[in-house]
DNA sequence: GCCCGGAAAAGTGTGTGCACTTTTTCCTCG
DNA sequence: CGAGGAAAAAGTGCACACACTTTTCCGGGC
C-alpha cells in the first residue's frame, strides 16, 4: 500500500519478533504473493539470522492464519478461496456489529461526536474521490467503533480479522459509489448508537461489512483473480 | 475433565504436534494450573525430546491463548480475569448467534429434526440430574448447530474460544436450575430455527451463551471508568 | 517417446552447544 | 538484623549439525 521496501534484503540484528512484522508486512502489501513458498534456509540468509528464529516466525505466522504449514513440506503464503473470504466477511461482520452495539450501550457523549467527526473526514475525502486518505479515515471510524466497544478481546479478535482482510477492503474503496456509500451507512450507525439503539446499531453495522448483503462477491471473484494471480 | 494422566512421563517419541495434544490437555484439565511455569527443560525431560520441540508447542499454545511467554522469562499458563472471562463469553455468545442465525437460513428439515433430539438428550440427562452426560449432550447440540451453519471459517473460531472456555461452562453446568433453562432455551432456538426466524434465533443463542445477559457487565465497566478517572 | 525406479539434491525436524539474560544466593556493610 | 550488590545458578535465545523426508533429476527398460 505504501512503501515498497519488501524482499530487500535486511540489517543484520533482526531478532525473532521483528521478522515477524517484516514478514507479516511482505505478505500484508503484496510483495509476498499467495502461494508463494517461504524457504526457511533463504529467509535466514536474507535476514542474517539462523534458521530457527525464521521457523519460529513462521509458526506465528501460521497460527494467525497467514501462511500455512505442512509438515516437511515447509511453509507457503496462504491463499483463500472465495469461499473462505466470504466466511470471514461475516464474521467479521458480526464481530463489528457486536462493537456497535456495545457503543450503543456505552458511548460517552462526547466519543459519540467524535464519531461523527471522523465519519465527516471520510465523507470530504469521499466527496473529492482521494480514495488513499477515504480508506485511511474509514479504517479510523472502524478502530474508534471497536475502542469504544470497551471490549478488549473483542478489539484484538477484530485486529486480528481486519488485518487478513485489509487487502480486500482497500480493493473495495475503488467500486463505484462505494465510498459515498459507507458514509451514508456511517452516519445512520452514529445515529444509532447516539440514540442507544443496539439493535438498529447492530443490524446497519452488519449490513455495512457484510459483503454478501451487497451481492459483492462477484467483486470478491475478481479480486481474487488479480491478487492471486 | 476425564482421565488424569497428565504429569505422568510420557513415552519416548512424542513429536512436536503430540507435545501440544498433550501439553493442551494438562492445562484444559486443569492439571497445569493457570500460573504454573512450564519450563522448556523439565518438559524436555519429561517428554524425552529436546528443547526444540517443545519450544515449538510452547509457540503454539501461546498464539492460540493458553500460555503466555515473556521474553527471556519463559512461558506460563495463562489466567483469565473475571473481565476477559465476560469479555470472551460476550464474543462467543454472539458468534453462536451468527451460527444460530446461519441455521435458520439454511437447515434442513431433517437436521433441524436432529437438533430437537439431540436437544432432547440433553432433557433427559437434565431430568436425571445427570452433569456429565448432560455436558457432553450439551457440546453435542452446540456443535451441531456450528456444523448446521455451514461455514467453516465461523466454526473454528467457535471451536478456538469454546476450548479456552470449556472449564468454565462445565462449572456452570453445575449451577441449580441451569440444565433445566438450558434445555428450555434450546428448545426455543430449535423453533426459531425450524420457523427460519433467523432474528430470533441469533437473539435467543446469544442471550443462552452470554454470560451476563444482564446489565452486571456495564456496571462493571462504568465503576472501572470511574476508577480510572 | 514415455514411464519407472533409484540416487542425488534440497529442505525440514530435532539434538546439542554456547552466549546472553534473568533470577537466586550469599556475603558485606550500615 | 535488614539492605545492597556481586557472583553463581538457572533458564532462555540463537547458531549449527545431523538425521530423515520429500523432491528432483537422470538413465534404463518398454
Amino acid at each position: 500500500m505504501a512503501s515498497d521496501v519488501a524482499t530487500e534484503p535486511q540489517a543484520h540484528g533482526a531478532s525473532s519478533s521483528n521478522l515477524i512484522r517484516v514478514l507479516e508486512d511482505d505478505i500484508l502489501s503484496g510483495a509476498l504473493r499467495p502461494g508463494d513458498r517461504l524457504d526457511e534456509q533463504a529467509l535466514a540468509r536474507r535476514f542474517s539470522v539462523s534458521r530457527t528464529p525464521v521457523r519460529e516466525a513462521l509458526r506465528h505466522l501460521a497460527s494467525s492464519g497467514l501462511v500455512e504449514i505442512r509438515r516437511n513440506q515447509g511453509a507457503m503464503v496462504r491463499s483463500l478461496t472465495t469461499g473462505e473470504l466470504v466466511e470471514m466477511f461475516q464474521v467479521l461482520a458480526e464481530m463489528q456489529g457486536l462493537a456497535a452495539r456495545l457503543c450503543a450501550r456505552r458511548m460517552s457523549r462526547s466519543k459519540v461526536k467524535e464519531l461523527r467527526q471522523l465519519n465527516e473526514a471520510c465523507e470530504r475525502y469521499a466527496d473529492r474521490d482521494e480514495h488513499v486518505q477515504f480508506f485511511a479515515a474509514n479504517t479510523e471510524f472502524h478502530d474508534a467503533i471497536e475502542r469504544g466497544a470497551q471490549n478488549s478481546f473483542l478489539m484484538e479478535e477484530n485486529a486480528k480479522l481486519a488485518k487478513r482482510l485489509r487487502a480486500y477492503r482497500w480493493h473495495m474503496t475503488f467500486q463505484p459509489r462505494r465510498m459515498s456509500n459507507s458514509v451514508e451507512e456511517h452516519f445512520r450507525i452514529v445515529e444509532a448508537i447516539e440514540r442507544g439503539d443496539e439493535e438498529a446499531a447492530h443490524k446497519l453495522m452488519r449490513a455495512h461489512v457484510d459483503l454478501l448483503a451487497g451481492s459483492a462477491t462477484d467483486v470478491l471473484i475478481a479480486l481474487e483473480a488479480k491478487i492471486n494471480g
